[in-house]
DNA sequence: TTGAAAGCGCTAACAG
DNA sequence: CTGTTAGCGCTTTCAA
């Protein structure tokens, strides 16, 4: 802050009165005369007075911040969602204050600590994968500190959250391969912890149901979300006596993975193997085949997030919402089977 | 903060003693008794004593904040520089607050006041790219806040700057389609107040001269950076009666945009022409045929730009540096000639 | 209609 | 070794 911005005190000095009049002739109170609002509001004008948010922040107990856990801060999704939170936070007149867990537990329960010290408002949060212990919530919860979980969630009974809708998008999928003739439909789900692989894995299942057909355990693989390991588990997948005629990748980075491995095994998309992501990247339209995908609003959930998270700084002890994002197939290349 | 921090002033109470010893025990002041000291601490962890940020801040005048505005939160160089600003940050006990000028000079206007406002001790920012005029800075500049560019930067005789060895990077992609056989070699440039577009536009006209190929105006196209007007300019290099054999695109949007329109437009990369992008992309990867790229250290350059910055904040009047990274040429597909 | 004073949480100079 | 006091910028009684 190198030179001090002006303060109340300034102002006063300058024009020979009282803070407190100052003070009182900028909020237009009506006991201060017509005459000295004006000059005060003048005066504050040509030296570019603003209030001191710290000074404001100490009286009324108020930093007007959010903290923001992701589990990182590079893939497309969680920009976009953090994008739509800073957009509904600007409206509002707050910041977020942005923490990366890198998607390891140790860092999420420092970053919760951590903002907390800072003296946010409260957290809008998606777990890490590494996350299946959820008591550094307890802080927020017990002591009514408005907080809001989005896709990766817990504790959905004491918590509003924003999803999409898992379970119905990944049964959807399983539906659209059948009816474009797959019928060894595999599924690589993420970390068994998260909400979002229960769900989705949930979805698949009762999408093999609707359509006849079998569980076969060996089609299902499943992987942390690093790129590597969504390549060894397709590898897997590729190596089955009777190799799937169908992938549904649980994000981006698993769909991405598992396209680079089908090539390099020497089969083709969609022909030997459907393809279909759960994503909202530019890029599926820019890879080849371009891929099928299921869509996240992702823009919309940091909004809604943001959102939930007001309405929890108004009533701190509402029963928790949860919301569902419609999420929608975008049917591509990758999952369309030659002549059908 | 709906249930209160405990304060010192809880803990003296708590103990009896006045808030200045409870103050000093905190911090090990010598003139405290051991005895005292111990009893401090222990209660002070007991109680979840954390020092309030917003006292300390009125108190010194300074926030460990810093205001950060990009042209975009969701593009992949623009979140991975902000990670590695986060990271020093983290480092040296900053947040950093986020704001994005969505590529919009007014909101970048807005968002120097806003940030400023909050008393954010100073800003690392990248120009959006209307920005023409530099003014909102002088306030920063005139009154010594710490201020540092990265990558599309201005005024660098007075402010600390990280961009890439631009000019160099563009001549050498020059130079390596020339040496793969390209001889009509385009280019496709961003909005030409951008030190980018500048920088890279010079360097890929001293490749030419360093192949002695003849500059062609019809051979260079500009477009903002969106998909759709990159689309534009490709299309209008397509369509030239004798059409380029090489493609060299400022960054990731565009040059993915020029490679769908290749495509749509029956001609094959790389055999009829050649494609190389600046970028960082995962994607160069996943795309078909893979992309050959200039990759920015961009985790890199968001570290650098905050060890600036935080040595601006230690000498505020030091003499700007600017910090020129090191970029690489990553060759992949498509931009090898068949039998050459 | 205006001013004085207290207090938000903290530190530091000054007393004792 | 410990307490008192003033002050960072602001709002808000309470007095005048």
């Amino acid at each position: 802050m190198a030179k001090r911005h002006v303060s109340l005190k300034d102002l006063a000095t300058e024009l020979n009165v009282s803070i407190s009049t100052v003070s009182r002739a900028l909020k237009n109170h009506p006991d201060i005369s017509c005459e000295m609002t004006r000059k005060v509001q003048e005066l504050a004008r040509a030296r570019n007075y603003t209030p001191n948010p710290l000074a404001m922040g100490l009286l009324r107990q108020e930093t007007r911040m959010i903290g923001v856990i992701v589990p990182d801060l590079v893939t497309h999704f969680f920009s976009s969602v953090i994008s739509g939170i800073e957009h509904v936070a600007k409206e509002n007149g707050y910041y977020i204050l942005i923490s990366s867990s890198s998607e390891s537990y140790k860092k999420e329960v420092e970053s919760v600590r951590n903002l907390l010290n800072t003296r946010v408002e409260g957290l809008i949060v998606c777990l890490s994968q590494e996350t299946k212990i959820f008591d550094h919530f307890d802080v927020l919860v017990n002591n009514e500190i408005p907080l809001v979980f989005f896709d990766r969630v817990c504790r959905t009974d004491e918590v509003p959250s924003v999803v999409a809708d898992n379970a119905e998008a990944a049964r959807q999928v399983t539906r659209h391969f059948y009816e474009n003739g797959c019928r060894r439909i595999a599924y690589i789900n993420g970390p068994e912890q998260l909400s979002i692989s229960k769900l989705r894995y949930e979805g698949y299942l009762q999408g093999l149901q609707d359509c006849n057909l079998p569980f076969e355990p060996e089609l299902v693989g499943s992987c942390n979300l690093s790129p590597e390991d969504a390549s060894v588990a397709t590898r897997k997948l590729l190596r089955l006596k009777n190799h799937p005629d169908a992938i549904f990748g649980i994000n981006d980075t698993v769909i991405f993975a598992a396209m680079r491995e089908i090539k390099q095994f020497g089969l083709t998309i969609p022909t030997d193997i459907s393809l279909v992501g759960f994503t909202g990247e530019f890029h599926s339209t820019v890879v080849e085949p371009s891929l099928t995908s299921i869509t996240h609003p992702t823009f919309e959930m940091g909004k809604e997030a943001a959102r939930l998270f007001f309405e929890r700084i108004q009533h701190p002890t509402a029963p928790p919402q949860q919301i569902e994002m419609k999420t929608s197939l975008v049917i591509r290349n990758s999952s369309k089977k030659k002549a059908l």
